[in-house]
DNA sequence: CACATCTTGAACTGATTAGTTCAAGATGGG
DNA sequence: CCCATCTTGAACTAATCAGTTCAAGATGTG
């Protein structure tokens, strides 16, 4: 079997990208990435690139498939904030319920993990959360927030969003989670209130 | 040098403790827990036993030790839920401050870690976040809070203080952290409000 | 002083790690 | 039909991993 292609890369990055989001990067080894994948060692090497490479490209992989939804969500936020950042957990929430997939947030768990990851990798995933943090600060400021409402929204959002990954992979059922963003939510809809 | 102890089990076990703590389970070798307590391999194997029970240590010894100053900022619960609330948040934030301690919190990074730990270490994680669940609810019933409203903040505040470890762990300032607590604390107050 | 006790450093085992190389084979294009 | 292209499996290197053993040395006690 050979003389093109032979396997899809996007099915290949796919099981590779939950290979690490399910065990980490430092629980993850080559062997892990042959087997999730279906690729031989070599393939891996010469078509995906060592780990510290490819690490990089799920991390962008699931940065930009997940910021995406994000942006979605938030993108009624000036004319119906709070069903925006509604919208914007859902994500969340709908992602650790799909059994597709793995608890948790790769981007959360990796940032757990910076101060053992090379810096290339933690400039790569500091610069993810940034931009989360933005892109809710954005919204906020769209919606009918004050500037200052909107930076200190944003980081509690932001900070909340990955404290649910922090929760699911310990077990915690969709009540306990919707308890968590519900509070947030009831907040934010009170600040709303007290602007009109 | 020999004949009697030689050294200082607390010293040694704070010392593997931090060590965990920074890297995580997965990054901390023999060689590391070595390095980091001064102690010989075989004096680890022979005083703390392998790596899997010395973690179990450690892990028990951060939530005791931080357990009890939980317990205490939660102590006047029943007069000042606010003030408990508030001072819970600053163990967390104290913690995060101080220069000698690393970033984060060596639970929410082990609950992180779930996947790949062995059971019995699953298992003491999921006792530890379970027991956390417990406290504030308790502090929270004592307060002035409806049974249904101490729950949920119980689960909003157990999650939002898991969450400041991971942004802690990307380089979060002391501004951003109390952005993300300041809205919890809020949202607190209000629910208290409104009951009077 | 002498003996029992404990620590220590070093070495070793067997497994696993990431990374690399290469010959053999399968395939498609010309 | 044949050759260039790509994949594959296997093997190899050098490093690291956890775990274990043990002789040598230092110490306190009797």
């Amino acid at each position: 079997m050979a003389g093109k292609k032979q396997f899809d890369m996007d099915t290949a990055l796919d099981a590779a990208m939950i290979q690490f989001w399910r065990a980490g990067y430092a629980d993850t080894s080559l062997d892990d990435l042959s087997r999730a994948t279906g690729l031989n060692r070599s393939s891996i090497y010469s078509s995906l690139g060592d780990k510290d490479t490819l690490f990089l490209r799920c991390l962008d992989r699931y940065a930009a498939r997940y910021g995406e939804k994000y942006d979605a969500a938030l993108s009624c936020a000036a004319s119906e904030p709070l069903t925006a950042v509604r919208a914007f957990f859902d994500v969340t929430l709908g992602r650790i319920a799909d059994p597709e997939l793995p608890d948790g947030c790769l981007v959360a768990q990796s940032a757990m993990a910076i101060p053992v990851l090379s810096p290339s990798v933690a400039a790569h995933v500091e610069k993810a959360l940034g931009f989360q943090r933005l892109r809710l600060r954005a919204a906020l400021k769209a919606g009918r927030l004050t500037d200052q409402d909107a930076e200190v929204f944003a980081e509690h959002v932001a900070a909340v969003n990955q404290s649910l990954a922090v929760m699911s992979r310990a077990g915690a059922s969709p009540a306990q989670l919707q308890a968590v963003v519900g509070v947030t939510v009831n907040a934010l809809s009170q600040a709303l209130r007290t602007r009109d």
